[in-house]
Order: structure tokens, then sequence, then C-alpha cells
DNA sequence: CTAGCTGCAAAAGATTTGCATGTCC
DNA sequence: GGACATGCAAATCTTTTGCAGCTAG
């Protein structure tokens, strides 16, 4: 697991040097706050989360900053239905549960669509880059 | 096509009836403009196409209704990359290609992940109700 | 050194809310 | 008649921007 961390800071460096992005304090504690947790945070909250260590840093920076690595590639702004935009890093060929109830978002994989090709009529509309399966539904906590 | 609107509607009708909803002309053109477009558009955009119609619908009427049809099943509130979010009246079994230059958002059909069962561990998670393919791209017009 | 980042504060944009009035059932 | 909807205006919440100082390369 920590090795799996190790290596998604390697490629974020190495992806920052290619993109001529500055490898500032603030982004590499960003990047890995996001790369350390599964719960698709909000960029308000990944602010709480790091101000503690970055007793500086600013709100705005975070929204910037994901701005940035999104524009990169490096995260994908999630698909939510609620106001807030959540982010993740991005990792190809995974998927998302959430529950209508309390908005959490779960991963999940599901190699047989991974591995499925996408019908005809949506090759000719353009060049797909990656897709992703959103599943709603109620969680057994919020059914209970 | 004109069947399919007006079967709508009626479906429309009842489940208004059914939740105890009011029919109220307001309503009843934002959810009929809702149908007849296949675009997503959004709050805003729906305020501006149906003030020719309704002059003093306010925008703060077309965000609670939507609101109130979301919680009701009756229109889905789509994911989306942007700030502003985008709707569409509730169908089952379709998908949505996303160009992320345009941002415009097409429907589309995939029979072979309707009938998908989803994986062991997604049932496990909750109760499923539906489920939506996004897939991430670039359209043929963007791409030139 | 200097282009690119950051923090601050203020602006802009999207959505929600309180309240008085109007209207569907 | 009464509960529910609407319109207006103001508030709130989220995200973006201008600018001056700071810093990584």
């Amino acid at each position: 697991m920590a090795d799996k961390l190790r290596q998604q800071l390697t490629a974020f460096e190495d992806a920052c040097r290619k993109s001529g992005l500055r490898l500032t304090p603030q982004r590499l504690e960003i990047f890995r706050e996001l790369a350390k947790v599964s719960d698709h945070p909000s960029a308000e909250t990944l602010h709480q989360r790091l101000i503690n260590r970055l007793p500086t840093l600013s709100l705005d920076t975070v929204y910037r900053t994901l701005g940035t690595f999104a524009e990169h590639g490096l995260v994908n702004k999630v698909d939510t239905i609620e106001s807030q935009a959540r982010f993740e890093v991005a990792q190809l060929l995974h998927h998302h549960l959430i529950c209508r109830k309390c908005k959490k978002i779960i991963d999940f994989h599901w190699q047989f669509i991974d591995d499925a090709l996408l019908p005809e009529e949506v090759h000719a509309w353009g060049r797909i880059e990656r897709k992703n399966v959103v599943a709603y539904g109620i969680c057994q906590q919020c059914l209970t």
C-alpha cells in the first residue's frame, strides 16, 4: 500500500517536470493527501485536512492547484450530483457508487466493462479517452 | 416522437398526483421543455428558454422546481465536470458522452451494459437503483 | 534572474432562503 | 379555506480573479 503511494508520488513528480509544473510544497501535499485517501474530498475538505501541516495554505490555492492538476490529467474532477466538486487522483479503470442519501462516493472495479467495446455510434462521435460507470442507489448504512 | 412527449407528460401528471405535487403552469412548462429537448440544459438555460412563454417565471422557481422534481425522481441532475448543474427527464437505460472541450453532453444507448450484472461487491454495498456510463473524450467538432 | 506560484481580498457565479402574495385542490 | 407554490430580494455557498510579494528552477 505504501508502495503504491510512493509510486504515485514518483509518477506525479515526473508528470510535473514533463508538463513544466513547479513542485511546490503546497502541490506536493495536496497531491499526497489526495493519493492517500479514497473518499473523493472536495477542495474545501482537502484544505481543512491540510491546514495543520501547511498553516498558511489558502483555499484558493487548493482550488487553483486542483484545477491545474485536472488540466494536466493528474487528478479527476469527479462527477457528482451535489454543488461541490470532488476530486480523486487520476486512475484509469475504476467506477463509482454514489449513495443518493449520504452522498458518499465509493470506488469499485468492474473489469467486464473496462474490457467492453463501446457501441459503434460512440466512435462516430469523437475520440473517447476514458469511460466510467456511475451506479446510484442507497448504501447499507442509509438503508437501515 | 410527439407520442413519446405526450406519454411522458401523462406519466408526469400521474407522478405529480401520486406524490402530492401540485400541477402549476410553471411546473408543466418546465417539465415539457425538458422532455422536448435532449441537450441537458442548466436551470439558467431553461429559464431563458421559458421566459417568453412564462414572462414572470423566476429563476429561483426553476431551481426549486428542478430540485423538487429530482427529489421525486422525475428528472435527473446530471453529473458534470462543470460548476453548473444540468438536468434531464428521468429515463432509465441511457448513457452520456461528455466532450471535455466544449462540455456538450450527448446521450447514447448501450444495451450490453444495461443487461450486464454489476459485480458482487457492489451488491454488498447497498441497493442499486440505476447505473449510467459516462464516457469522456473530445467530439468531432472539437477535434478539427 | 524570472516565470510561475501563492496568499490575500474582493468579485463573480450558482444556488438557496425568508417572506408576502397568489393559486391549486 | 388552507396548504402549497411562486416571485422578489437578499443571503449563502462555491469558485474565480487581480494583484503584489515570494520562490523553484
